[in-house]
DNA sequence: CGGCTTTGACCAGCGC
DNA sequence: GCGCTGGTCAAAGCCG
């Protein structure tokens, strides 16, 4: 179905998550965490959504079963062989569409990565207002599931940034939500105030619109660089992982993990 | 009337 | 080669 997964990105506590899956196929849909710490391995399944026999291993990593994040890099083609399938989604990203395809994917022609990132949320609409302006231009059944996925595109000229937005089979509640590509322009004056992630329990206020356009061009989608990725998510980031102190970007990331995986908690407006 | 959604058709990639 | 699946296109329709 679809897997992320990026390397080398670093965590807190001097871990090194090497790699981040998340599959639809499974029998339940699950991060899974290779953690390298000096050498030792540590390995985290993060169940969410239906499971209720046995406790995640949440606690490492301070996260709770109500939201999951996953990235994907457009870097690091190193990464040979036994990979390129879980990459192959990755690889067929936005830019690859069927008219890109067909003008820029000559033969022999490398295809360009697109940043991805997905995550999920508790949510009981489809579509999370995030600021930016959509427009839907596809929708489709989703193998093994009742839900469909509908296919959105940012409405700016000539930004290229998509979204897929559908709901997860096993936990109809969840709402997995898919960026593709990174915005570089300012937020639409005309949008509504951004109210996606029905809520998250550290939310003292909401950002200002002034910083809007910030979150979202500083959003972690390059894992080797550290550099933005694009979409809604970001202010999930912005907020818990204090994108609005003025830190190095590296620092930033280290401190992502564990707060991406904070509680939903109701909204307030 | 412009912007948006809906939806069937089409295409490419992949596995068998 | 064929069928399946994901992703996209584009015409038609809806709505404010």
């Amino acid at each position: 179905m679809w897997d992320h997964e990026f390397r080398n990105f670093h965590c807190p506590k001097d871990l090194t998550c090497s790699r981040v899956s998340l599959s639809a196929a499974d029998p339940c849909p699950y991060m899974r965490l290779n953690f390298t710490d000096y050498g030792r391995s540590l390995e985290k399944a993060l169940a969410f959504s239906h499971s209720s026999s046995s406790q995640p291993p949440f606690s490492s990593v301070g996260a709770t079963p109500n939201s999951c994040i996953s990235y994907s890099s457009t870097q690091d083609d190193s990464d040979k062989s036994n990979k390129e399938s879980q990459l192959k989604e990755l690889e067929d990203g936005s830019e690859n569409s069927k008219t890109g395809n067909k003008l820029a994917n000559k033969k022999g022609e490398k295809k360009h990565k697109e940043t991805r990132f997905a995550f999920m949320t508790k949510s009981e609409v489809d579509l999370l207002e995030d600021g930016y302006r959509w427009r839907k231009y596809g929708q489709k059944a989703v193998k093994n599931s009742h839900y469909p996925r509908s296919y959105y595109r940012c409405t700016t000229e000539k930004c290229k940034v998509k979204k897929r937005v559908e709901r997860s089979f096993q936990d109809p509640s969840m709402v997995i939500t898919t960026y593709e590509g990174q915005h570089k322009h300012p937020l639409p004056t005309t949008v509504k105030r951004p109210m996606l992630f029905p809520s998250f329990t550290l939310r003292p206020s909401p950002p200002p619109p002034s910083k809007w356009h910030e979150l979202f061009t500083r959003m972690p989608g390059d894992m080797n660089n550290y550099q933005a990725a694009a979409g809604a998510d970001s202010l999930m980031f912005a907020e818990n992982f204090s994108i609005f102190r003025q830190v190095p970007d590296n620092e930033l990331l280290q401190d992502m993990v564990p707060s991406a995986f904070l509680k939903h908690e109701p909204y307030e407006q």
